[in-house]
Parts: C-alpha cells; sequence; structure tokens
DNA sequence: CGTTGTTATGTTATCGATAACATATTCACG
DNA sequence: CGTGAATATGTTATCGATAACATAACAACG
C-alpha cells in the first residue's frame, strides 16, 4: 500500500496525505485528520526508505560504541538514543568490538546509509575512517576522550587527567607504592590514556612506575585474579592498586580476598568509571565518576543542533569532566 | 557522486558498475577490477537507500530488546549483529525501557525501513504489534522467553520451567521455607513467568509462597538492600531467597553481609540467568544458566533462513533450555 | 559454417515518497 | 468590491539505484 492508495481513498492527492503526515505542513485541519483516519483505517505504514531517497534525509544517526556488552556504553547509547528520537532521529547503532580495522568497516557500511551524523567512540582510528568521514559532509562527534588531533566534534573528558588526579589523590591519602594494571595492546585507546595518567602522576611524585597489563581489551571482572597474580609476582611491595576500570578493580578485590588479603588494610585498590559494580561492591570502590549518559545525551544534542542550524563550521569541544569519588576501597 | 558518475569514468554502463559490486553478477573479471579501482580511487559510497528502494530490499533486521543496558540482552544482541552481519544484513536496534506501548510505538517506527525481518523480546506485547507485524508479512522471531500464544518464530525457554527446577532442586537440597523476591508490575513479563515457576514448585512441595516485589523493572544490584529488608519483615524465617535475576541476588547477598549473616550458612541466596557477577560474586550466586549469545545467534540465523527460503510457512519453535548452576550461595 | 547457448553489457522503467513549482481558494483591508 | 497576501491543494520531476528486458559478442557443436 502506498501513499496513493491512501489519497484515493480520501479522495485527495498522495501529495495531500505527504503533508497531513508533517507536522509544520499547511493542510486544512478537516483534511489532516480525514487522511489520518483512513491511514489508520487502513493501517498504512509510510515507506521511509523511499522518503528518505526523496527528501535527502535518512533521519538516521550512527554511531559506533566499542561494545554493547559494557554497561558505560550501553548507558551512552541509551541516552543517546533518547535525545535523537525526541528530534525525529533513529540511532543506527554498531559495535567495533575494540578492532580500529573493524570500525573502518563499520563506517564504510554505515555511510551507505547516508546518516545525518555519526558518533565514534575514540579509541584511536584507521586513516581510512577519517577520510571516510571528511568526505561524508555531516557532522561527527569523537566521545569517551579529548582526542589528541580531533576531527569534528568532541564529546568526553582527559582519561589521562582524570587517571592522574585518581593516582594524586591515593598519594595525599598516603599510598607510597603505587602500581597500575590495565589492559595489552591498548595503543591509543582511552586505556592508554590512563595509563599514561597514571605514569604522570608517579613521575611527578618522584615513585617508580609499577606497570602490570593482562589479557586483551576489555579487562573484564574475571582477569582480576590472573591481573592481581601478576601484578603481585612482579611488585609484592605494592601499598594500593589502581585499575583500569571499576570491574578489573572489583575481581581484584576478589582475589585479595580469597588470599585472606584486607581492602584496603592491607592493600587499597581502586578503580576507573563509577561503575554499578563499584558502588555495591563490599568494600564500595574507590573510582573516578564519568557520566556516561551525559556523553550521550551532549553528542546526540550537538548533532541534532548541527543539523538545525546545518553549520558545519565550529566544532564543539565539550569536556563533561570527571570526579575523583573516594569509597571504602582506598 | 553516483553510480553513473563511476560509470562514466571506467567507460561503462552504470547497471555495470552496480553488478561489479555484486559478488554473483556475471562480468568480466577485466571490467570489475576497473571498477573497483575507480571506486577506491573516487571514494565512491553507493547509496543504499536508493538500492534498498530499488531492490525492495533494505538489509536491515530490526530488534527489540528491553534494555541496551542489561549484560543478556546486549550480548544476545551482540552474537545477533554478529550473525546477521555474516549474513550481510544490518541489525537495527531499539530498546523497549520494560514498556509495552513503547515497543509497539517502536515498532511502527521499525517498520518505516522496511525491515526484512523483526526480533522482539516476549515481555507481552501491545495487541497493535501483533496485528502491524502479521500486515508486514515479515518473519518475526520471539525471543528469550516461550509465549503461551507465540506468533511466528520463537526462540527462547520457559523461564517458568526453569525457575521451578531451580526451586525444586533447592528443596532438595534441604531449604524448607524458600522466599521469592521479584519485580513489580510484571504481569505479562518473563519476571512474572519466573515467579509463576515458584508458586508452582512450593505449591507442589506442600509449602507456602513467600513472595516480595520490589522496584520497577528490571531489578537492580542497589535493589538488594530494600528488597531484602522488605522480606524479612514479612517472613524471617526463610532460610532461602530465591531472585529473579543474579543482580538483585548480588545485592541481597550483600545485604546479608551487612547484617552480618553468612550466605549460605544463615540464609541461602539464589539468583536467575547466569551473569558474570554471579560467577565472580563470593560466594558465587546458585544459578540458572542460560546462553544468551546463543539467543542472538539462534534467531538471526532462523531470519537468515527465512529470507533465503522466503518460506514463510512453517514457524520455528526453538528451546534453547537452561540448566541450574549449583554454586556457593545455596 | 550455421545454429544454439552462454556470457557480458546496455537500455528503459520503476521503486514510493517529496521538493519545487503551479494553481485555486479564501480572506483582509483600503 | 477589487487587489494582494495567505492558505490549501494539485502536478510534475526527481532522488539513485536495480529489475527486467534487450542485445551484442563469442564459443561450442554437429
Amino acid at each position: 500500500m502506498r501513499m496513493s492508495d491512501v489519497a484515493k481513498v480520501v479522495g485527495v492527492s498522495a501529495m495531500t496525505v505527504s503533508r497531513a503526515l508533517k507536522a509544520d505542513a499547511s493542510v486544512a485541519p478537516a483534511t489532516r485528520t480525514a487522511v489520518l483516519e483512513a491511514i489508520a483505517k487502513l493501517g498504512y505504514v509510510p515507506d521511509q526508505v523511499a522518503g528518505a531517497l526523496s527528501s535527502r534525509r535518512s533521519g538516521f544517526v550512527a554511531a559506533l560504541i566499542p561494545s554493547l556488552n559494557n554497561p558505560h556504553f550501553s548507558l551512552t547509547a541509551q541516552s543517546l538514543s533518547d535525545r535523537l528520537q525526541d528530534a525525529g532521529l533513529q540511532l543506527l547503532l554498531g559495535y567495533t568490538n575494540y578492532e580500529r580495522e573493524r570500525e573502518a568497516e563499520l563506517v564504510r557500511t554505515m555511510l551507505r546509509r547516508k546518516p545525518e551524523g555519526m558518533i565514534l567512540t575514540h579509541d584511536g582510528h584507521a586513516p581510512e575512517t577519517r577520510a571516510l568521514l571528511t568526505k561524508a559532509r555531516i557532522p561527527v562527534v569523537q566521545i569517551w576522550d579529548l582526542p589528541p588531533a580531533p576531527f569534528g566534534h568532541v564529546v568526553g573528558f582527559s582519561n589521562s587527567n582524570a587517571m592522574r588526579d585518581l593516582v594524586l589523590e591515593l598519594a595525599a591519602k598516603g599510598y607510597r607504592k603505587i602500581g597500575y594494571l590495565g589492559e595489552t595492546d591498548d595503543e591509543g585507546t582511552r586505556g592508554a590514556a590512563r595509563r599514561a595518567g597514571y605514569r604522570s602522576a608517579v613521575a611527578e611524585l618522584g615513585m617508580p612506575e609499577r606497570i602490570t597489563a593482562i589479557g586483551a581489551l576489555p579487562a573484564t571482572m574475571s582477569d582480576g585474579e590472573k591481573g592481581f597474580a601478576q601484578l603481585m609476582a612482579v611488585w609484592p611491595e605494592v601499598d594500593c592498586i589502581v585499575c583500569v576500570s571499576d570491574p578489573l578493580a572489583f575481581g581484584v578485590i576478589g582475589a585479595c580476598r580469597r588470599r585472606g588479603l584486607s581492602v584496603p588494610g592491607d592493600v587499597a585498590v581502586a578503580g576507573f568509571g563509577d561503575f554499578e559494580i563499584g558502588r555495591v561492591s563490599q568494600p564500595a570502590i574507590t573510582t573516578v565518576a564519568v557520566d556516561a549518559a551525559e556523553i550521550g545525551r551532549a553528542s546526540g544534542e550537538i548533532v541534532v543542533r548541527a543539523l538545525e542550524s546545518s553549520s558545519l563550521i565550529d566544532n564543539s569541544h565539550v569536556d563533561i569532566g570527571t570526579r575523583v569519588t573516594m569509597r571504602e576501597s582506598a
């Protein structure tokens, strides 16, 4: 069933039906009701594929996150989806699995759908990605970090500074032998930025670096056991373990408990991200709070605004900030 | 840039370019290389919006899950996405926020995109939803439960039977006063099915029902504290608390610990779903294991198969089963 | 060497909506 | 009451690809 079929039933032209479905179009109130009634009665569903081709507006905004299965990114995606929906846009979501090549491939796939905007989680990008997006001439937002050489808009925070702040505060609390537990193969990623923050903090404090990496991206709760063992094998003296994320910290705390070590009595543990797990953990996990939902909302906002004003000129640069949150574990 | 532009450069017709991009089309090898080279050089990106209109194949499969922010559903979504990608299909994901009205609205929105298949997480559906989908004449898969009156295909398991099995096994282990902690306002949902399973088990065992509900869907780790208090206020005698999900069980264990109660010494706790949290929790949580990823894979498989054979006649009915998994907490 | 079949390519029409333009109708105001 | 503005609706062309059909080139075979 097409618009013209509905039009025939009502006794108007297809164009009038199209107008009746657009909120701002000028249609006589009586006509609009008649059309809408007919649509409801017939169960007509407009074909947005055709509409998109004709109007050159797909109504899509594409977003790529590293993983659907990570509360941080899914929160961001959820609030992004909400914000877009308010503006009548639909989210086209993909996940890169933390792989740059997959990201490039996905960008290609997504661009075929003619999205009106694109949102990327910054973890470094393949050179091709950048070229493709520049050519697409749509607003691009990089999220979840402040990239050194951003293209397009940015909504994030400095993973490096945030981690640095955390380590400095831990040192101020009296910890002297602070170790770091991160992920392997993390060049260019947010995890690497956090590690860099740790390094800059210990350098500033005149402390030696004590860095260990476990497992592939992303570190999970289950990695805590091995990570702890590995770290302790090399630096048994550490009095505080800073982890690249809360789930990993939770896993480390479990490993401590299993060894009869008290946290933070024998060894302190800190995480990053303020995941729910850190709040309900016992002890509750000292961490850096990040407003994942706000990243989604704000990046959606930027895309919507950019589309309204169609000014691709000025790129916003939003630092949503972070907050070191001391809890029981350190 | 359009196909005809590429065609002009290569010196062929647009149709030949189109064919060169289709794996199975008959094009001379030399022509194909020439076309692909030109496409790479020009950075041409095919317009799938136009392609979809013309070929009447959108390349989309829509899926609705209750929440992106739930490891179960995001796992399902991830493996579904993978399976679809293998078949050259793209996942169009939406989340209902556990609201039937929102689901109906989303189904309407999604259908405008002419998806080739639709996957719904069963939590009961608005009557409209069913009507819309029947009219759409596309394969539909209901997942995550075995609905009493399914339409379309089904990939799931009996939430009710699974919970019944768990309670019976707990009784066999010697627990005599088994309570249940679920969600409020859960009519028609998977949670309600689990509660029904509990009721049928205790009825069978000749035990009284001890049911409490906390918070809105879905129950979270943070609900554990209040849930435990509420249950204990009414049935202080319980020796085992069965929860609608692992995260809630984890929260309950935390509440016990805070009160100095040992689990399972003073009170046993069981969950449902086999989330990662249950595995790393101390004590590890007794639960019902569900293969969330397999639900995604299998439902994607069904859609892909249905599209290949274009036989909408026979509806598959896949019970992926569950496994009671006894661990330390009960 | 002519007929038939296969492979490679071109041409035309079409998918279903909407932008852009054209026209009819109504209304306000001097 | 006539002119111009505002409102309501219709008509035509178009978005960019691909299906369907048409045709050209060439190979195989008796």
